[in-house]
DNA sequence: TTTTCATGTAACTTGTATAGTTACATGATT
DNA sequence: AATCATGTAACTATACAAGTTACATGAAAA
């Protein structure tokens, strides 16, 4: 695993659950996603707690989104999955003594914060809805012929 | 080490070059970033394959700027440090099958190309130069009757 | 009410990248 | 010839996402 791939992971996730008739289980979500189950609960447990999921036990039960997809952006998304870092590079130290590493440090954090703060810009106009029409697209070109089912299989 | 420091240690190491008289030896340069001389050895190996430092052996020996502070910018530095990620996050697969992971991958891909090209758009834009008088006003500022010497020790 | 199913979660292993260290060969200067 | 400094390979340490195992918890069905 090179670098983090949480917030594709869970989208990917999101939108086979707006798919799937009633709850998907875990186990029907990993399939997807080539994956664990566990690995899925754990994606999911932080968007649960924010209300953007619901998941049930027992028979029957899996998950279920508890919400439109017009309103979930991806920086719902990104915030429910714990703000991991957007930027794979960094100071080596934070407030150093060195007024060289501090003016370098200034530098970088200029550009290192408009870059985060275009990014969360962009992740907060981006709704499910957006992503989930664009696969319905993609699905009736690849398949004219075909109704919009068995969306696991492709 | 949490996140990828290279670009802001070179850029640290070489602002210490620029200050210091006659070529500094990995030893002196790994002081003044409190880290290991091979480490600075291996982090300019890409300088000096593209001529932006030069390296000596033997007495007398070490490292010095092979150009001046103006003609080398941040994306120079960042491109002979060998172009590491920018972005921490990416997608699960880069070719997938399934059409919801396509969709999701084109919505991030749009997002996490604008913020790479505008961070290596800024990092062409800022050279050493600004960094070194960005240096200078700071060591002004906070030893207003001091000699700009000595400048590892702060 | 017992079996079955599914989530919840802790604990552990794996993979990968930077950072740091050790050791030693190479070559330049004194 | 001795000393100094780079060049580089090979190893260890650290961090963290991802994947796995194991088992407790609770809900529905038989």
């Amino acid at each position: 695993m090179k670098r983090d791939s949480r917030l594709s992971g869970v989208l990917h996730v999101l939108l086979h659950m707006a798919e799937h008739e009633g709850p998907a289980t875990s186990e029907i979500l990993a399939r997807a996603m080539q994956t664990n189950p566990v690995v899925i609960r754990r994606i999911l447990s932080g968007l649960r707690e924010r209300g953007f999921v619901r998941s049930e036990k027992g028979h029957g039960g899996g998950w279920v989104l508890a919400r439109d997809l017009s309103g979930i952006t991806l920086r719902d998304v990104y915030d429910a999955i714990g703000n991991p870092a957007l930027l794979a590079i960094s100071n080596r130290t934070e407030t150093p003594d060195c007024l060289v590493e501090q003016a370098v440090n200034a530098a970088l954090a200029d550009s290192f914060q408009e870059a985060e703060a275009m990014l969360l810009a962009r992740f907060g106009n981006i709704t499910l809805k957006m992503l989930h029409d664009d696969f319905h697209t993609r699905f009736t070109s690849a398949f004219p012929n075909r109704e919009k089912d068995h969306i696991h299989e492709h």
